[in-house]
DNA sequence: GGGGGTTGGTTCGGGTTCGAACAACTGGGT
DNA sequence: ACCCAGTTGTTCGAACCCGAACCAACCCCC
């Protein structure tokens, strides 16, 4: 019952400072990836996904729960992806619901394409200007934090 | 030079993270609002920001630089919160094209009322969870990324 | 005072996102 | 064999957000 209405000064400037860079690098990375290849950052994102996948290809489902989106925001994008050409839709043998999405060859081009400017675009934003100590301890948070959420998305 | 094209292991696995919890505390966060107190999560940021300026006011391009939004994006917002009763609209007494948003007595009350909520839902996802070190290590991380992030956002 | 560059805020059009509803299908228990 | 709860992916309506275009007003400097 010691619990406070409001947060102390300590956590109210991180979790604004959490708000803000997230805010910040988020738009920097849509505009980036936007000018340089014509893709959104979720669009990326589906990109990777089915690239670390075998054979570069995975369920609607699978997508979606890895990813950060709705699975109704997953079925546009990937309708936009088809439409580019980056990805293929496949029906699933074991499963006449389950759809497949395919990296198509021009699929991994383009992402072969846009992977070293968006790398350098986070390591420029994200890593560096942080010294080695510093990034060490704001991993370490960040992956406790994701760990404490796993409980909280399922 | 010998920058590398991809991002190696640590700073891959603390990029996800970064995203991650982003998407994932912000999920969280808008559900719990909207669900509380029937307010998106940018629309209270916006009652946040008036209320901590002298008198509750602001003038609207204040409101959008400090905040997270465009400068039409927040144009919408007000309009909502005004319709909703919670923000009322001024002219600027020293400058005739400027628009001061203020928080009415509504505005007042249902901030009030959302704060315990929204500062328990933060606590429990963003600072439980973390020791004292690490939260400090991240607290740490994230102040020095902003400030190096202020440079690229001017 | 009276231009020219800048700023303040709104409007507009398009793209993106979400949740809820939906239909088709699965799998396990009986 | 059958039923029923749970899953899968799409569709639909609405909300949201952004950048570009825009007009009006400011500033400042000659």
């Amino acid at each position: 019952m010691d619990e406070p209405a409001w947060l102390d000064e300590h956590e109210l400037s991180a979790w604004q400072a959490f708000l803000a860079t997230g805010a910040i690098i988020n738009r920097l990375v849509e505009q980036q990836l936007k000018d340089d290849s014509g893709l959104s950052h979720s669009q990326y994102e589906v990109l990777v996904r089915l690239a670390d996948a075998p054979d570069g290809e995975l369920r609607m489902t699978e997508l979606a729960g890895a990813a950060f989106t709705s699975k109704s925001g997953l079925t546009y994008q990937v309708a936009q992806l088809e439409k580019a050409g980056l990805v293929r839709r496949r029906a699933c043998p074991t499963d006449v619901r389950g759809v497949i999405a395919s990296l198509t060859d021009e699929g991994w081009a383009v992402l072969r394409a846009a992977a070293p400017g968006h790398a350098a675009l986070v390591r420029e934003l994200f890593v560096s200007g942080l010294s080695r100590e510093e990034f060490a301890g704001f991993a370490a948070g960040l992956s406790a934090l994701l760990g404490r959420l796993s409980v909280h998305a399922g």
